[in-house]
DNA sequence: TAAAAATACTCCATAGGTATTTTAT
DNA sequence: ATAAAATACCTATGGAGTATTTTTA
């Protein structure tokens, strides 16, 4: 897991879409999707449901977010 | 600012040390030199003191070890 | 002078890019 | 049909290694 992953994933879930996401970091779709897909290959299962127009978080998703627990 | 290199951070600001804490992080020493070198010069300073004999934190190496702030 | 960190390189893994294809509405 | 994500492939950066050279107590 690298900072950057987890900075293209917070964008993501906060705007459920890949490509604006991607605009918001300053990179390109096809690197913020590759950096989400390792991140998704590590955590094991998917962190986001593909919709076709954007993207919800999974429960997997959903638990990433929280994460920091005893902090917020 | 990357993983790795708070990784070693924490571990040489708890050991004190950059040759065992390389040991501990399964890294060699020049490697972990380089990773805190990266991390001071974004840092804009020092973290930690050369001693000759080991390392001690700089004021600024203790503000990034306490950071988390408002989690504990 | 000896233990520890810094420097000088070399190499390779991977982050990121462009072009294109697949998918789902 | 079209907007959005995935895939394929390439390049370049930088993380990690070995060998060696400063440091300083």
């Amino acid at each position: 897991m690298e900072l950057h992953q987890l900075r293209y994933f917070a964008k993501v879930a906060e705007l459920g879409h890949f490509t604006r996401a991607a605009e918001a970091c300053g990179v390109s779709q096809p690197s913020l999707s590759q950096a989400i897909v390792k991140l998704e290959e590590e955590a094991g299962k998917p962190l986001f449901e593909r919709l076709g127009r954007g993207v919800r978080l999974t429960e997997a998703g959903e638990k990433l977010r929280g994460w920091g627990g005893a902090c917020g």
